[in-house]
DNA sequence: TAGTGGTCTAGACCACAGC
DNA sequence: CTGTGGTCTAGACCACTAA
């Protein structure tokens, strides 16, 4: 009885086409971000109702609303029950993954990179642990001393399993986003990132890399990211001059 | 015609009971907490899937899913297509927020704190703002130094609307955490915070409290805390002792 | 092939805010 | 009262993984 399937006559109407390729929830999202993006929606303004955005995307209630939640999440938008949902100040958007680049152009500064060390070595053991590999594994070491606005901004150290990723130190990575190549080229979906964050004082080589007096405070942030499927792609040891970077997040209870 | 109202026969069996009075996607994640809590569950171990949850607990499967959904954004669970829920490694609780005797309990030790300071002012600008109240708005303010392991370890300052805690300075919160009196005594319900953090260098008068040199790096956490209604309820300006902590957060792509 | 999570439907009732 | 977000149903099909 092959056929036991019933295909009630109500289910099913457009789901399967994804016009886009996009789920519908992103595609809604994807309409509001670009609304706020270009000024026509400023902080405190409402956004569509979640009954709006049904009608007019053609799509359920509860889809439209797993849109919303996540723009709530990212503090992109605040819902009040009973009164709407309104575009949030404009806080940067927290606990998004992001690369320094892109960063950076967020709060409209273009940032360049100087590549002062790529090569692969197979003596990193705290950094094959990080990416959960055996100790003397071959990995691509990547340090860079990020700009900005003329003047040095941050040092960061990146490790990437080099079986993983195949003639990369050829590629452009003193002017491409590391994060661009790694989804261009590779096809690696980054999914999300573990931060560990603290405080340091600077060392001599550091300090005279970000033009700082020594022991002077930086942001210490050891960053493991992960691909959608969890599997661990990058570890990132990076510090911050703390006069030009702080790090905003939302926690909920 | 009031009675326009369809009331189909397949509508609503049981939703309007809430036995516990609790959602119930979040009774199923109070059972999952507590199989975690209790050494029942290890890390690695597989949850029941949304198909089992569903049916132990009577719900649908849109009211199963959404309580693993939100187990994982804690980092409580990790989720693969196709394979299943599972336990994620017991990284801390990521942006999750909690009081620092909460945090510290979490890390196994005993939190204390030793009240400096505590009166209403009416010139704290600063604070006012983040708390969006105007300027002169009288506000409590309680300077405290937090001890663990018999040792200083952090130095916070909190302010709250005067007018929406009356009493508050008569609590004992040198011995009680003040997020639980603010949340069994004042009946409010904490919702999420907003953070921003650097890095700062010791001043003397912080480097004497905490025991440690001038100068020193120290991490600085600037939180307004709001209630699940979206009103600011406090804001904590807190320097932390960068070699007794570091914050753990995780970021989505 | 069976089982998992991911997306989605077409509604429902509830609690809440503002008029 | 209307309109909002919050919770929930009883399924559906899809994409994916592993046996």
């Amino acid at each position: 009885m092959p056929s036991g399937k019933k295909t009630l006559a109500v289910a099913q109407r457009f789901p399967a086409r994804m016009p886009g390729g996009l789920p519908a929830y992103q595609r809604i999202q994807r309409v509001i971000r670009k609304r706020i993006d270009s000024g026509q929606l400023q902080p405190g303004d409402p956004v569509p109702s979640e009954r709006d955005l049904a009608k007019t995307h053609h799509v359920s209630l509860m889809t439209a609303r797993h849109a919303l939640a996540f723009l709530e999440r990212e503090g992109l938008v605040e819902r009040r029950r009973g009164i709407g949902t309104f575009v949030a100040p404009p806080k940067i958007h927290f606990n998004k993954l992001m690369s320094y680049t892109e960063q950076m152009a967020a709060r409209t500064l273009t940032a360049s990179a100087k590549v002062l060390f790529a090569e692969i070595v197979d003596n990193e053991n705290e950094a094959a642990a990080r990416l959960s590999l055996p100790p003397t594994s071959a990995i691509i070491k990547l340090e860079r001393l990020r700009h900005a606005a003329g003047e040095p901004f941050a040092f960061e150290t990146c490790y990437l399993e080099a079986a993983e990723c195949p003639g990369l130190l050829d590629a452009p990575i003193a002017r491409e986003s590391l994060f661009g190549i790694l989804e261009r080229d590779y096809k690696v979906e980054l999914g999300y990132a573990d931060e560990e964050v603290d405080a340091t004082a600077a060392d001599p080589r550091i300090a005279e890399m970000l033009a700082i007096p020594r022991r002077e405070p930086l942001l210490r942030i050891r960053q493991v990211i992960y691909s959608t499927k969890g599997k661990a792609i990058m570890y990132v040891l990076g510090f911050y001059r703390s006069d030009r970077h702080n790090l905003v997040i939302r926690r909920f209870r």
